[in-house]
RNA sequence: UGGGGAGUCGCCAAGUGGUAAGGCAACGGGUUUUGAUCCCGUCAUUCGUAGGUUCGAUCCCUACCUCCUCAGCCA
C-alpha cells in the first residue's frame, strides 16, 4: 500500500465529545452502531453516516455494530436487509462481530416493558389512533390524560400479556410511556412505545403480534449492545429526552449517550428515501442502481468508488447545521481516486472519420497506461490509413484560443504523430463528414523542428476499434436543490438530458475487462464497464462516472 | 404565537476571550504528447443584526432577525 503521511483529521464536536470522554475515563474504548431499518436502499446520506460511524470506531480502535432496527414489520424484507450489508461491505468497513437485529431483543424488550408497567411508568391505553391524536395537544396546546391512564398495575399486566397472546385485534390497545401529557415537548407526550400488528415479520416470524416503536427499541438496543455514542440525525434531537427517559426507567446499567448530526444534502440530487422510490416506482429512473441514484448501488454502477465515497466523506466533515453540499465536492473525492487507479485508454464518442493521405511506412508505438504508474504496464497504439477523431476536436472556425484540429492546423495525435487537416469533405447540407489529413512521419515520439503543435486530440484506427455502448450520466436535477420549494413537485426538475447513450469505438486493450472496471477514457473522462450489462469480449458497455475537470470548454 | 436546534468566504468546515485552520470551487503562473494530473501563488480587517461587558469578543451578556425541526399505533 502507499504510505501517504497521515494528515491529521479534521475535528468536529463529536470527536470533542469522545476525546472528552476517553480523556475523563468515562469509557476504555468506544463502540458506535450502524442503525439501518431494512425498508429501503442505502443512500449517499448513509453513506456518510457509515462512514462517520465506523471511521469513528477505526480511528479510536473502538468497535462498530451493524444493528437492523427492524419493528416495523409492514415495511421491511430481507431483499434490504442483504444489500445494506452488501452496500456496508463494500464500502469497506466491517462489523464487529455478527449483525445485531433489535428482533433480537424482543424477548428483552417485552420484560422491560412490564417493568415499566410494575413501575406504573407505562399503561394499557385503549383509545383509537385518532382519539389519542385529539388527546394528544399541539404545538402550542397541551395534551390531556387519557380515560385509561390511571389503570392499577394488575389491570396493566394482565391487558399487556394478553395484547401479547393475541387477544386483540390489531390496533385495538397500545402500551403507553406514563411521561407528561403536557410537555412541551411532544415526544414525552405519553409516547406508544408498543402495537398490536399481525404482520410477518423478517425474523421472527408470527411469533410476535406486538411490536415496539422505534423510541423505545432503539435505546435499549443501544444499551444491550453497550452502544458508547449513538450517533444519530438532527431529527430526533427531541427524541433524546425520551430515549433518556426510558433508559434511567429501566434496571440496565448501561446509559448511552445520544449525539446527533445534520444529514447530508448534495446538489442537483435528493437524499429522500420516500422521494428516491418515487422516482424508482414512477418508472423515472431505471431502479435503485439507475448511475443517476444517489444511492449507494447507483453510485457503484456509476463508477464511484468506495475510497472515493469515504473521502468525500471526510471532505464534508460533521456538524449540526444545514447544508447543502456542492457536487463538485463529490466529484473532487471520486476524480481524486480514480485518477490514481485508473488506466488511461482511448474511446471515441463522437467520430469524424480521418483518413491519412501518406500512411505509407507509418509506424505504431507502445504507450503507457499511465503516465504516472509505469507498473501499470504499456500496450500498442494501433494506427491506420483510417481513423476516427472526436468531432468535437475539429473546427472550421475555431473560436480564440482553439488549441485543436482546424483546416491548415496541426495537431498532435496522442500517443503518435503530429498530423495536418488539408481537406473537409462535406455532404449535401455543409456538415463536415470526412477529413484528409497528412501526417509529418519525423514527429513519432518527437517534436517537430522549427515550429510548435499546441494541442494534442486522442484518435482511434478505424480498423483496430471496437465498438461500443457508452452509456453518458449527468445531473439528475436542472436546479441545485429541486425539493427546496414545498409548492413544487421536484419531479418537474428532472434533467430530461441526465441519461444519452452513444455508440462508439474503444481500443482494443479493454476488450476483455471484467464488470466494474475503471477506465479513463483520455480527454474525456471517467468510465466503468458497466456492473450488469457488460460483458467481456462480446458486449462492451461503459458508464461514464465523471467528466474529467475541463478549464476549456467552462470558458 | 409551545419545545428543540442552527447561523464563520460561492459550497462545506475548524476555532470558542488574545487578534479568522483546512478542503472544494474560483482566479493567476509553471511543467505536460490528456485544455487532465502535478507544482506554485491569490482568495474573510471579518464570524446573522444591534447593543453591552472587557485592555481585547466569532467566542461572554442582552435584544432582535433568518432558517431547520416536532403534533405516526413510521424510523
Amino acid at each position: 500500500m502507499s504510505s501517504a503521511p497521515l494528515l491529521p483529521t479534521v475535528s468536529n464536536f463529536i470527536r470533542t465529545i469522545i476525546d472528552n470522554d476517553l480523556a475523563a475515563g468515562l469509557h476504555k474504548n468506544i463502540i458506535t452502531r450502524f442503525p439501518p431499518e431494512p425498508n429501503g436502499y442505502l443512500h449517499v446520506g448513509h453513506a456518510k453516516s457509515i462512514c462517520l460511524n465506523f471511521g469513528l470506531a477505526q480511528d479510536y480502535q473502538g468497535k462498530c455494530n451493524l444493528r437492523f432496527d427492524d419493528t416495523n414489520p409492514e415495511k421491511e424484507s430481507e431483499e434490504y436487509a442483504l444489500s445494506i450489508q452488501e452496500d456496508v461491505r463494500w464500502l469497506g468497513f466491517q462489523w464487529e462481530g455478527n449483525v445485531h437485529w433489535a428482533s433480537d431483543y424482543f424477548d428483552d424488550l417485552y420484560r422491560f416493558a412490564v417493568e415499566l408497567i410494575d413501575k406504573e411508568l407505562a399503561y394499557v391505553d385503549d383509545l383509537t389512533s385518532e382519539e389519542m391524536r385529539e388527546y394528544r395537544g399541539t404545538l402550542t396546546l397541551p395534551g390531556k390524560n387519557s380515560p385509561y391512564r390511571d389503570r392499577s398495575v394488575a389491570e396493566n399486566l394482565d391487558l399487556f400479556a394478553r395484547m401479547k397472546a393475541g387477544e386483540f385485534a390489531d390496533g385495538a390497545r397500545v402500551l403507553r410511556a406514563k411521561i407528561d401529557m403536557a410537555s412541551p415537548n411532544i415526544n414525552l407526550r405519553d409516547p406508544a412505545i408498543y402495537r398490536i400488528r399481525r404482520a410477518h415479520h423478517i425474523r421472527t416470524g408470527d411469533k410476535w403480534c406486538i411490536y415496539p416503536m422505534y423510541d423505545y427499541t432503539h435505546c435499549i438496543s443501544d444499551a444491550l449492545e453497550g452502544i458508547t455514542h449513538s450517533i444519530c440525525t438532527l431529527e430526533f434531537e427531541d427524541h433524546r429526552p425520551l430515549y433518556d427517559w426510558v433508559l434511567d426507567n429501566l434496571s440496565i446499567a448501561c446509559h448511552p449517550r445520544q449525539y446527533e448530526f445534520s444529514r447530508l444534502e448534495l446538489h442537483y440530487t435528493i437524499t429522500s428515501k420516500r422521494k428516491l422510490l418515487q422516482l424508482v416506482n414512477n418508472k423515472l429512473v431505471s431502479g435503485w442502481d439507475d448511475p443517476r441514484m444517489p444511492t449507494i448501488q447507483g453510485m457503484r454502477r456509476r463508477g464511484y468508488t468506495p475510497a472515493g465515497i469515504r473521502e468525500f466523506s471526510k471532505r464534508i466533515g460533521v456538524s449540526k447545521s444545514g447544508n447543502s453540499v456542492d457536487m463538485a465536492v463529490m466529484e473532487g473525492a471520486i476524480r481524486e481516486d480514480l485518477e490514481a487507479i485508473a488506466p488511461r485508454v482511448v474511446a471515441v464518442i463522437n467520430p469524424l472519420k480521418v483518413t491519412i493521405t501518406n500512411y505509407e511506412g507509418a509506424l505504431t508505438r507502445e504507450a503507457d497506461f499511465h503516465p504516472n504508474h509505469p507498473e501499470f504496464g504499456r500496450r500498442m497504439v494501433a494506427f491506420g490509413p483510417e481513423l476516427f477523431i472526436e468531432a468535437d476536436d475539429f473546427s472550421e472556425l475555431p473560436p480564440a484560443g482553439w488549441k485543436r484540429l482546424t483546416l491548415g492546423g496541426e495537431v498532435r495525435l496522442r500517443h503518435s504523430y503530429v498530423m495536418r487537416c488539408d481537406e473537409a469533405i462535406k455532404d449535401v447540407d455543409g456538415h463536415v463528414i470526412e477529413l484528409r489529413c497528412s501526417i509529418d512521419h519525423a514527429t513519432l515520439g518527437k517534436n517537430p523542428e522549427g515550429r510548435k503543435v499546441k494541442g494534442v486530440i486522442h484518435f482511434l484506427s478505424c480498423a483496430h476499434a471496437l465498438p461500443a455502448e457508452i452509456r453518458l450520466y449527468d445531473r439528475l436535477f436542472t436546479v441545485a436543490e429541486p425539493d427546496a420549494d414545498r409548492e413544487v413537485d421536484f419531479c418537474s426538475y428532472l434533467n430530461p438530458d441526465s441519461f444519452t447513450i452513444v455508440w462508439g469505438w474503444v481500443e482494443a486493450a479493454v476488450q476483455d475487462s471484467t464488470p466494474e472496471t475503471a477506465y479513463q477514457f483520455e480527454r474525456l473522462g471517467y468510465f466503468c464497464t458497466d456492473r450488469r450489462d457488460h460483458q467481456p469480449g462480446l458486449n462492451l458497455v461503459f458508464n461514464r462516472t465523471v467528466t474529467l475537470k475541463d478549464s476549456w470548454t467552462k470558458s
